[in-house]
DNA sequence: TCTCGATGTATCGGCCCGATACATCGCTAC
DNA sequence: GTAGCGATGTATCGGGCCGATACATCGAGA
């Protein structure tokens, strides 16, 4: 899971791994806290023996906060890479619809075609309905046999499944209507930006319709 | 945290693994779906040798499904057991508070004090401020910089935070003014019972009231 | 009879985490 | 000026937990 994040984020930019780190924290943020350092180095060096990124040196093209020339590794994904995660993305297996598989699919949906999404989005209303289904099953059947406090805690949970199922009713409705997340509609204004680049696929250029929000 | 939801469960009753795993995955059903067989031998395996648990082979006082006399094995808490149970659940450090910390706590939380429960609230509300306020950050300040669906996922986090907030005030209120977790008052009627037994206590022998469920 | 699904115990490779160790940079305080 | 401090930065280690896998028994229905 891990692996397709990474890649990601090295889809955008070259960068070394305290900032990795960073923008992994904002972009998962919902996901997992921060990604331990006992988790990224070793996941990197994965990533670079099998061929999908490679490290360099500290170049000085680094403007903004380091000139510095310390050890400073860079690290920069490779063709193979870009195909590798075009490959995860798509692909779904059943870790695709837990809670950090899911959120990892979801948070590069600007990088896959609407059928993926719209696969990843009914998988993962599937798996919570079973979850749900589950925790009704308990709270009518076994909730003799539990106390006050367990039964509160399948309770809030059972709600948190059931507003998860509309969130994600809301999310493939408005997929299929050709329409971009709008959603939950917060109450913050999305200010634009990001004409989301097209076409990323190692090798299919097609990269739908995605009205999202193009700038003149 | 698994090894505290085993102790916890074997303090009822003695159990063999699968069902051990069947009732984990019925206690915790929301925090996990189900506990890994990889997970819980070795688990209890460890338990073993610390002197928490004991292994006796299957006795015959099992009525229900089985009367085999195969390799079952049952497992049975000691005394130390119980007391490293009341430690760990009284103990705060830090994977108090995470989701599954959390969730294990809780789900024992009528084998605790009053006391012991707020702190345990409070240091959740706590954690989930914070991740409320870095999502809510990122929503205001690199907003720019991300693309509408992981915009969309942090919005969704950050109302799951936002609403589990309320879900403990709500608990921490109950819970200063006596009352059980009557708290979200869903669709479901709550069977009553457990009053809440107060006082814990390592070595204590009350078992306290919980009405269970014991056959003639 | 015979296969199938539930029950049951157990191990292995691998991902990921927290703790820890080091080293450098830019800043402020003394 | 220099001493400390917090952010930046790379890296390893032990251990928990997972999914896959293997194996064995039991009751029930084809």
């Amino acid at each position: 899971m891990l692996e397709l994040a990474i890649l990601g984020l090295l889809q955008e930019t070259p960068m070394h791994g305290y900032e990795l780190r960073k923008e992994l924290a904002t972009k998962l943020g919902t996901i997992r806290a921060a990604i331990s350092y006992g988790t990224l180095y070793p996941t990197l060096k994965r990533l670079k023996t099998a061929g999908f990124i490679t490290e360099s040196a500290s170049d000085p093209s680094m403007i903004p906060p380091m000139t510095s020339k310390r050890g400073r590794v860079v690290y920069k994904i490779t063709a193979e890479g870009k195909e590798r995660f075009a490959d995860l993305l798509a692909q779904a297996g059943p870790e695709t619809y837990d809670d950090a598989g899911f959120g990892v699919h979801f948070a590069f949906f600007s990088r896959t075609d609407r059928a993926t999404r719209l696969r990843i989005l009914e998988g993962r209303r599937r798996r919570i309905e079973e979850r749900r289904e589950g925790l009704r099953d308990v709270l009518s059947r076994a909730a003799g046999r539990l106390d006050a406090y367990t039964l509160e805690l399948q309770r809030h949970g059972l709600d948190a499944c059931e507003r998860e199922v509309r969130w994600l009713e809301e999310l493939i409705t408005n997929e299929r209507s050709g329409r971009a997340p709008a959603a939950s509609a917060g109450t913050f204004d999305v200010p634009a930006a990001e004409p989301a680049q097209e076409r990323t696929a190692a090798d299919s250029p097609q990269e739908p319709p995605r009205p999202h929000k193009d700038r003149p």
